[in-house]
DNA sequence: CCTACCGATCGGTAGG
DNA sequence: CCTACCGATCGGTAGG
């Protein structure tokens, strides 16, 4: 909402990379990639298609961008999350917990990511989904690390990790920051289901 | 995969309204509404694009038919599931079961209407929407009178009701026929990762 | 930041 | 089932 901070007066808005990238980000989560004109996003920034070039290079970076910033914000946090937490529980607890809050606080991005990494182009598009794959991965290899503890009873590793993740995206369809429940509240919520899922004895 | 029946000879292929909505399918789910052309889907039945007005009457109505069909039979399929069921557990397992059963039978279906409800136009979207909210109030339900029962101890049924059905969602994702687990085998897991979710005694 | 404009492609129609 | 074709719109460029 970089543009909330000029309000809707006719000031002489001077648009910036962050200002399309933020009228991107909201375009691109209510009406997907293809789905959002560039006409669309300079209508929003009250400007004409053309001049959006003087801040971008073309329609495919804003998405490969969002993408690609957001992915990698998610494996970061998944390293500082559980990074020198010795309990396995409270790894991927706090595993859950970062990825669930993300998905509350950075919706537009997180719909974005599960909706049109189909419209990424290569390379970026293998890259993202690598990294991908290695956060899935460490989800799984925590569960197994705790059941082999002897602290979770989960056999499937694999389906619990997906539906672990998958049950924290669904966090970025329905939060509001008006809502009942801080984001907070929200991610502490689902990463205790998280580890019921695990099957924490 | 209507086309499978035919195979890819040069046989005179009559393509039919159903062949059609196959390759729609396919399409729409890889690559979304907005980024599948008729000429795509056109060429996959191996027919030039306005042929395709001999089978459709607009590129929407794939979309509404395929959405509104897939809603329906959720609906019917909860309806049926919990019919009769006294225990609320086992209605809770019943109802989550088929749900996840779906997204492993159904995965196109499924990854459409989670991915391109924002493409529906009215009055079809609003009736979609309408109708998953009583599913998911349905759940959430569901919970609450488990909790009141006694079974259940998750407190937050509307966090709990979103989680366990998205985490089923989840499953059209990853889901591969010939992959090591059946639809049954994992539809049974993920009903049991409700339960867990809901906080059964 | 704009106007003027480009080729390509879109969904869809006419008329066999 | 096809060819021929429609107006609209797409992302993007030229050149101020």
């Amino acid at each position: 909402m970089a543009q909330a901070a000029v309000g809707k007066s006719e000031a002489k808005t001077t648009v910036s990379p962050a200002a399309v990238r933020d009228a991107a980000l909201t375009l691109f989560a209510e009406r997907g990639y293809h789905g959002t004109a560039l006409s669309q996003i300079a209508a929003e920034l009250k400007i004409r298609t053309p001049s959006l070039y003087n801040h971008m290079r073309a329609k495919q970076d804003l998405l490969r961008d969002i993408v690609a910033d957001t992915t990698e914000q998610v494996w970061a946090d998944y390293e500082q999350a559980v990074e020198g937490v010795d309990d396995v529980a409270e790894r991927l607890r706090n595993a859950t917990r970062v990825y669930a809050l993300r998905h509350a606080t950075h919706r537009r991005e997180a719909l974005i990511v599960n909706r049109d990494i189909a419209s990424l182009e290569e390379p970026a598009r293998g890259e993202v989904l690598e990294l991908r794959r290695r956060h899935a991965q460490a989800i799984k290899d925590l569960i197994e690390e705790g059941v082999k503890a002897g602290r979770f009873h989960e056999e499937s590793s694999t389906l619990a990790a997906f539906g672990i993740l998958e049950m924290c995206v669904s966090i970025a369809r329905w939060f509001r920051e008006d809502g009942p429940l801080s984001a907070d509240e929200v991610a502490e919520k689902y990463s205790e289901y998280a580890l019921r899922v695990a099957g924490l004895t």
